[in-house]
DNA sequence: TAGATTGTTAATCGATTAACAATC
DNA sequence: TAGATTGTTAATCGATTAACAATC
């Protein structure tokens, strides 16, 4: 039984590799070496064939690997397989945008419950979900086993949503609030907060030429 | 004149630091260490020290940084004085939910025009913003002097849309669809694919207890 | 002054890449 | 078989952390 910690960094390449196998899967590929997947991602192939080997031997020697084959690997390790539970909180313009996008997903998250605390939100629909109080968040966590939550409230409520979450026994977090949560050690906090992805563009559209010159500060 | 290149890892965390800091200011603290920014934020303080003096002396022996002081820094860093105009591409969920949150926010990002391919939703308002055909969009860049394009529209239409921003001059791209996109290299593009985040967290959720264990797989 | 904390060098850690035997 | 490509070890590269002199 072999165990190995599984790196950050490789774990957040395996939705990459699954996307561009997708991308193949679709134009009829069937097999793709390390070579090609590292040019389809800018990737080197000797990255891909260690993050790969990490889960099994998953290629074969001269050809490469089944395009069909790695996917269910990759599904696998990702546990696409089951689905999972998801409640979202915040019936604002984001939270309308998410839920509509994971009607039309494919993968393993299903948006399950929405919340609000604003009682004008409250009882509206979003796609057949009833915006529920936030009264109501612990008891259906429990009943709709949901295990991941999703917060589009705004930044100075986020913190408050996530305490309740917490208090709810949710799992995981995928916050899209400009703030940093703070969690207990068991429950994951992911951020996805496009903002920064914003300021960080910012920052090289306007350093592009090459290093930073500290004299710019003046 | 000192020059170094600056790694992507500090420059992401840079938005991290402005974002704890205007917390504190909020908060109006005065002056905070790198011991205690560490705490905020999880960070090793020997790893802030360091990222900060990349660009600067900063902090003053003994006592920490100066917060109001040190946001100033960051946001010249970031050139967030300037505003950098954007234009939006694909006026669905996602896209209003972006406009909205735009005009609330104070950063240097401005949405000045929305496109979208679909004669439907030409015309339309989001915000003050008039929705224009595909066919101004070169023509709107180079007007505007738009710098950045967010790309909203679904993941089969990203490449064709990105292939006209860049056609138009744009410098960078900041791209929701859950797709790899091909640009050349001057053209910068970051990935804002909440759906791989929700991938990694599935990942993290299914295996909690520690390493991977490869005889999952059967 | 004594205590605190920076900026920076050196040490460590971890992740990426090169190289190559194994083998399809 | 000859050519191609994997899985994996060893080498390299880069990023994080520890340590400490400088100094507020």
């Amino acid at each position: 039984m072999k165990q190995t910690k599984i790196s950050d960094a490789v774990v957040k390449r395996l939705p990459l590799y699954l996307q561009v196998l997708n991308e193949l899967k679709a134009r009829e590929v069937k097999t793709v070496s390390s070579q090609e997947l590292g040019h389809l991602l800018d990737f080197n192939p000797a990255q891909i064939r260690k993050d790969l080997a990490y889960f099994g031997d998953f290629g074969r020697k001269g050809i490469g690997y089944e395009v069909d084959y790695l996917i269910e690997k990759i599904r696998h390790i990702l546990k696409i397989n089951q689905t999972i539970s998801v409640a979202l909180i915040g019936a604002g313009n984001l939270g309308h945008a998410l839920c509509n996008y994971n009607k039309y997903s494919k993968d393993n998250m299903q948006i399950v419950a929405v919340f609000d605390a604003h009682e004008a939100k409250v009882g509206t629909k979003i796609n057949n979900l009833v915006v529920q109080p936030m009264e109501e968040l612990a008891d259906t966590i429990k009943q709709q086993k949901i295990r991941i939550g999703i917060i589009t409230v705004p930044a100075q409520e986020a913190q408050n949503v996530a305490n309740q979450l917490i208090a709810g026994g949710i799992e995981g977090i995928l916050n899209f609030a400009p703030t940093i949560l703070r969690a207990p050690d068991e429950v994951r906090v992911q951020h996805a907060d496009f903002t920064k992805e914003l300021l960080s563009l910012a920052y090289y559209l306007n350093h592009k030429e090459e290093g930073y010159d500290e004299s710019d500060m003046d």
